[in-house]
DNA sequence: GATTTCAATGGGACGGCGTTCAACTCATAC
DNA sequence: GTATGAGTTGAACGCCGTCCCATTGAAATC
């Protein structure tokens, strides 16, 4: 057959990104193939290389749209909470309840890889950095506006640990805590590390100070080590 | 050719276990299929599948020495650092080196996932309580004995803290972290969760009783939510 | 209405994969 | 010397991603 016309081109976009992402819903990521992507649409497994490069490029498609979704999520929730503990926890615990919802979409972000060579794209790294700048946002309170870089890094490292966490127990990864026992986890995480925060806040530096021995091959020094260390370092 | 004799059921495990971990050394999982095993080492596909159930068992098995070398090396880890702050450090460093000198093999451990209905079988899950003990016990001095189930979470949400960071940063999926600065991602967090638990240290026992969470759509409440749960808020 | 054009499309082809299994081979036991 | 049966092979099956080009039919031209 030739031209059909029935669909546009945007049309045939969407509809190959929707039945790649309703396969990998379904099935995982493993599932998903081009020619099942043709089967579901009634297209042929050829049309698909019309519209993107490979199948890596499709896959990145469904990753901008859970990214998206994400971070509408996450923004909703800034817009009822001030920056305060309570708003990174309820970050936090957002994020968990969407990798609960769909965990086969969410797992794609972190299954799949690009091909050797291959960078992530410079669109992806700026969908990645909105999602951060919600947690940052959140972590206003903590910081002073001068602490720019501290509280980037915080924001890092909780966006990490949850993820860390989340991750692990869905995986069953994570000895003895299961995706159910996770939660309390992640509230560990944000309620011990803010503590920590806060701790090292108003004070000086050094939390932990007189660990500042170098001792054998690894030069381990937690004082300047707890960079976060809000004061500091 | 028929029986050839030259190995024994156990050298042939080893061949196999070898040139799989090889191949993914050098190639990442992706590389690996069980004719690239049977060419490097001289059998024919089939072979495989008499001494492993499939691939997927193969795999198992690679992860299971992957375990085991992270386990010893934590161990020594252990042994020359009695529980304290630095020791925790210490783990965490060495967690992120092995990861770094051996990046495709680790990855091996949360790329690959057991295929649907089958379990993690429970000795891959002895290897990891084996390697969450190490985390605990380098945390003895945080934690009173009565304070075991503090200490067996605090445990694993360092340990997922750290991973989440390593796997993110090595993924180039923690926005503007690179593998290089991840390190100092996971100074902060261990200095600054430390700094949190040793803040709430004093306080009492019943550190998370109250927090029977899953009451509402967010029921937040950071203050008991922080397991460790630090005076302050 | 007839003709031309050419982008969209289908679908076969290629080389790979995991896995199975009948057939073959040969060290060993007798 | 022969029979046995475990170890091994390699072809076969049904998948896969990707490529490529003959075919098609909507639009443009006459």
């Amino acid at each position: 057959m030739g031209r059909r016309s029935t669909h546009t081109p945007e049309q045939l976009r969407k509809l190959i990104l929707d039945a790649a992402q309703a396969i990998i819903e379904d099935q995982g990521l493993s599932g998903l193939s081009a020619r099942e992507i043709a089967r579901r649409i009634s297209y042929s497994p050829g049309t698909i290389y019309n519209m993107f490069d490979n199948l890596d490029d499709v896959i990145l498609n469904v990753e901008a749209r859970i990214l998206d979704d994400l971070r509408e999520r996450l923004q909703s929730v800034l817009l009822e909470a001030p920056p305060s503990s309570e708003a990174v926890l309820r970050l936090a615990r957002n994020y968990m309840d969407f990798t609960h919802e769909r965990p086969r979409l969410w797992n794609v972000l972190f299954e799949h890889y690009m091909p050797e060579g291959t960078d992530v794209p410079q669109w992806y790294q700026d969908k990645l950095e909105e999602l951060m700048a919600c947690v940052e946002t959140s972590l206003g309170s903590h910081f002073t506006p001068s602490q720019d870089d501290e509280r980037r890094r915080a924001a890092r490292v909780l966006w990490a640990g949850v993820h860390g966490i989340t991750s692990l127990s869905t995986a069953n990864k994570l000895a003895s805590v299961t995706s159910q026992s996770a939660s309390r986890l992640v509230d560990d995480l944000v309620g011990t590390y803010l503590a920590g925060l806060e701790a090292g806040a108003g004070v000086d530096a050094d939390s932990d100070s007189g660990s500042d021995r170098g001792s054998g091959a690894i030069a381990v020094d937690a004082g300047t080590a707890a960079g976060g260390s809000p004061a500091g370092e």
